[in-house]
RNA sequence: GGGCGGUUAGCUCAGCUGGUUAGAGCACCGUGUUUACACCGCGGGUGUCGGGGGUUCGAAUCCCUCACCGCCCACCA
């Protein structure tokens, strides 16, 4: 169908076949030639292989191909690094949920059936969000998909590793972590969040040994108190000085425990003693360590009492706590209830349950330090500012971090045991009898990697040389620590070299209510259903389908609301971006309804208008740049919508209708359009290369096309006359309204001073200059000049219309002379500001005059 | 407990290195002169810039304070 025939944009229509076009000119797929200086590359955040696309990927995705496609249309070879990661808990999660589903579990399968199940699974589910990224636009390099489970990136997470232990970086250590009994494993403090639960806090009395009374101390866990190995008081409190080293006895077990003293203990909180279980609680189990103090375990790993608990093993922790305090009776002195945070889970939703355990762990101070010198000298920049300083923050409190998960799913630890002996290589050690250790690394171990091993490293590959350091790592808020404090602190470390020059933070787009988007909440939007016209989800009031907005339209949705915080989704931004796709096409199809036959883009100006329409494309472009460069898209987006419709089609379009469309003028035409199209390519790419295919004097894709060198300066002139057409066509326009008279009636006018503009004036003002000295029956100062009215007007509408403008017009002189009778304003503020007030005042009374 | 951000039109948000009568999109009201577009054009701002105090010739903008909302960090039993 021909694009005269076509009145409206069908992105449905248009974009599955652009999209393929894209993919069969292979301009996503650079090749590795010359090095990062030259090149510009990105390398995504590889989402769950198996996961969908959500709001928060449809958002960075097109923040990452604007970038993409900005900088190749500039000349540079990019790449947008395609990758997904193997997400250990997540996968592993889901995979289990199906086994339980048909009667099964991961413990009846084995843990080689399992992995198989869950490569299955990824076969089954890992193209989605892929094939959602392609309908999207996202030029991602398809033809280089990586994935962390990759043999090379699996050989790279080892390598690293085995580097790490031997540099003495990572070590096995008993100690205390975060057991999630959901999944079984222990998890980094990064995976726990803490939540607001009421308790009970618990008053119990411990005998004193020598039978001299009794020490009462308070607990909100008494099923932990069968580990306790000491009670501690603070040494300044009166109440408990004379009981320093002298001895209790647990009640229940009857073990012995030293009285300590340490400055930790409140003296104004419960009873101002603490019983001390280093088995089960992280602060007990640092002051256990400093005071030597025995750890006993009584609650293990699946979350019931072990062994020690004596008669309450086997039970839960629940149980075991009411058991306890029946038990107890007597020696319980209080109960309230008590209000406090505790760590749950982040990914099973479950309570953590402190204890010693023997992990692996990974010392960060030493590469946290030149993690930091990077971003305060600027070899990292992020953006916005306000994220360095808790990117900093972090770095500068770290802690160690435990890396390895009890999980099948994931990279298996290049660790064997014989006995005592410990070997860490990436090859199974020589000899018989050792036995590989069955942790597998926490996932964020490995997407620490992901900017260099998706390159080949730490083979000596031409990727690698092209496209390390990468430009620019796009994400939100939310892993700053998890992943992008990781990467900097690997990519140093391994590559001697940042893994990025900038880190942009993106906003998180919320439901239109306010709340979080979750699925269960009924708040989630699926930008497929905002691109193909899905169903509306319960959040909106109306019911319904999405119209089939298109990617054009919320990608430009998004970058308008994106911001440097959180954001509110907002469906009229993507209808606003539907517009503006819209008004392209119906732009391009008027110049090309129109044109010359045989016309080429020309930048060709003849007339003012034509100059004009010149200097405003090179402001608009010289604005689009900056603003994608300093990260600002939102305002990208709406210098973009402002130029097509404020400047370009409301304006430009209108103010040469009726000109001959000579060859000068269609050249001319069609470069103005040609430039606007390349302009917005990177935020709306599927429409512009619509229109390009059309347009004659452009040579293949779009998308590959390079920006031609800005050309020529401002035209100053050009831009106060057409300003000042504006100015007074609005006005009368204004005026005509508010007087009640037709938009098309012909009214004779006079105006002096505007030879230049007068046709341009007269036009779309409809008025006919005339030199006739007939008196005015209305006057309209405008713009440095005054426009008669000669006819066709109510003289009592326009009485009334002069008498208001005249009541305006007072009301400003009012205030602009007395901001200039003040004696102080006059005195202090600057000349000139003082001067433009006096300007303003004396324009506004030569206009009252003109009246 | 500590820190950060927010509160501007009916809605979603700009503006905040102090200086025109505070803006945009959508919604809303009015209206259709035209060689593309009714997913259109033209015209219209509907506001106690969260409350209070202060600095200043001048405050949406700077300072203090209060309220509410959101987020991050954190080891008070």
């Amino acid at each position: 169908m021909s694009l005269a025939d076509r009145k409206r944009y069908e992105p449905s229509e248009v974009e599955p076949r652009i999209a393929e076009r894209w993919l069969h000119a292979r301009i996503n797929s650079p090749a590795p030639e010359g090095d990062s200086r030259d090149n510009y590359s990105i390398a995504v955040p590889p989402p769950n292989v198996t996961g969908a696309l959500h709001m928060g990927h449809a958002l960075n995705g097109t923040v990452q191909d604007a970038l993409v496609r900005f900088h190749r249309a500039r000349g540079k070879n990019t790449k947008w690094i395609l990758g997904t990661d193997h997400a250990g808990i997540a996968t592993q999660t889901q995979v289990e949920k199906l086994l339980v589903s048909e009667g099964s579990s991961r413990e009846e399968i084995g843990r080689d059936e399992f992995l198989k199940r869950v490569w299955t699974w990824r076969d089954q589910y890992g193209g989605t969000i892929i094939e959602q990224f392609k309908a999207l636009g996202a030029s991602l390099d398809y033809e280089d998909e990586r994935f962390t489970f990759d043999e090379a990136y699996a050989q790279a997470v080892l390598k690293v590793f085995v580097d790490l232990y031997e540099d003495g970086l990572i070590y096995r250590d008993n100690y205390m972590v975060n057991w999630d009994p959901g999944s079984g494993s222990a998890i980094s403090d990064l995976e726990v969040e803490e939540r607001e639960v009421t308790d009970s806090i618990y008053e119990i009395a411990y005998p004193l040994a020598d039978g001299d009374g009794e020490l009462i101390v308070a607990t909100v866990r008494p099923e932990t108190m069968l580990g306790d190995t000491a009670i501690a008081v603070n040494p300044a409190d009166e109440r408990y000085t004379h009981l320093i080293g002298r001895t209790a006895i647990l009640p229940l077990v009857g073990r012995e425990l030293p009285i300590i003293a340490d400055e930790y203990v409140k003296t104004d909180f419960g009873t101002g003693a603490l019983k001390i279980t280093p088995g089960h609680d992280p602060n007990d189990f640092e002051l256990g360590r400093k005071h030597g103090l025995a750890e006993i375990s009584v609650i293990g790993e699946d979350g019931r009492m072990n062994e020690n608990a004596g008669e309450f093993a086997g039970q839960t922790v629940t149980q075991a706590r009411a058991a306890i305090v029946e038990r107890l009776a007597g020696a319980v002195r209080g109960v309230e209830p008590h209000v406090h945070t505790v760590p749950f889970s982040h990914r099973s939703g479950e309570r953590i349950e402190p204890l010693i355990s023997l992990q692996w762990f990974m010392r960060m101070d030493e590469l946290a330090g030149p993690a930091i010198d990077v971003v305060r000298d600027g070899r990292v920049t992020i953006h916005p500012p306000s994220q360095s300083r808790r990117y900093v923050d972090w770095l500068e409190n770290i802690r160690p971090w435990c890396v390895s998960r009890q999980l099948w799913w994931g990279h298996q630890l290049p660790v064997w045991y014989r006995g005592e002996e410990t070997y860490v290589g990436a090859t199974e050690p020589e000899g018989d009898g050792w036995v590989r250790d069955a942790d597998v690394l926490d996932t964020w171990f490995s997407s620490a990697l992901w900017p260099f091993a998706t390159l080949g490293w730490p083979e000596d590959d031409p990727r690698l040389r092209a496209f390390y350091p990468t430009d620019v790592l796009s994400t939100a808020r939310d892993i700053l620590f998890l992943w992008v404090a990781r990467m900097v602190m690997m990519g140093l470390r391994f590559t001697g070299d940042v893994p990025f020059a900038d880190v942009y933070i993106h906003s998180v787009i919320q439901s239109p209510d306010g709340r979080r988007m979750s699925k269960s909440l009924g708040t989630g939007i699926d930008p497929m259903d905002l691109i193909t016209g899905g169903p509306r989800p319960p959040v909106f009031k109306e019911g319904g389908d999405f119209p089939a907005y298109g990617a054009d339209a919320v990608r430009f949705g998004l970058m308008a609301m994106s911001s440097t915080q959180d954001v509110r989704f907002s469906e009229e931004k993507v209808a606003q971006g539907q517009a503006l796709a819209n008004k392209l096409f119906n732009a391009t199809r008027f110049v090309l309804m129109n044109v010359a036959a045989g016309a080429k883009p020309r930048r060709d100006p003849q007339t003012i208008e034509d100059r004009w329409i010149a200097s405003r494309l090179l402001a608009a472009r010289a604005d689009f740049e900056a603003r994608v460069q300093e990260f600002d898209f939102s305002k990208a987006a709406f210098g973009l919508y402002d130029f097509v419709y404020g400047e370009l089609c409301d304006w430009y379009l209108e103010l040469i209708k009726g000109r001959d469309f000579d060859a000068r003028l269609s050249g001319h035409l069609l470069y103005v359009l040609r430039e606007t199209l390349a302009l917005a390519h990177p935020l709306i790419p599927f429409v512009t290369e619509e229109l390009w295919d059309n347009l004659p004097g452009t040579d293949g894709l779009l998308a590959a096309h390079q920006l031609s060198p800005e050309r020529g300066a401002r035209d100053e002139q050009a831009e106060a006359e057409i300003a000042q057409a504006i100015a007074i066509i609005s006005a009368v326009r204004t005026w005509r309204e508010s007087a009640g008279v037709k938009p098309g009636e012909m009214l004779q006018a006079r105006a002096s001073g505007i030879a230049g503009i007068e046709a341009l004036v007269a036009k779309l003002a409809r008025l006919k200059f005339t030199a006739d000295g007939a008196p005015a029956v209305a006057t309209i100062p405008v713009a440095g000049t005054t426009i008669e009215l000669l006819t066709g007007v109510d003289p009592e509408e326009a009485a009334r219309k002069t008498a208001a403008e005249r009541s305006r017009l007072e009301g400003e002189i009012k205030r602009a002379a007395g901001k200039l009778e003040n004696a102080g304003f006059v005195a202090k503020a600057p000349a000139d500001v003082v001067e433009a007030e006096r300007q303003k005042l004396d324009r506004l009374r030569a206009d009252l005059e003109a009246l």
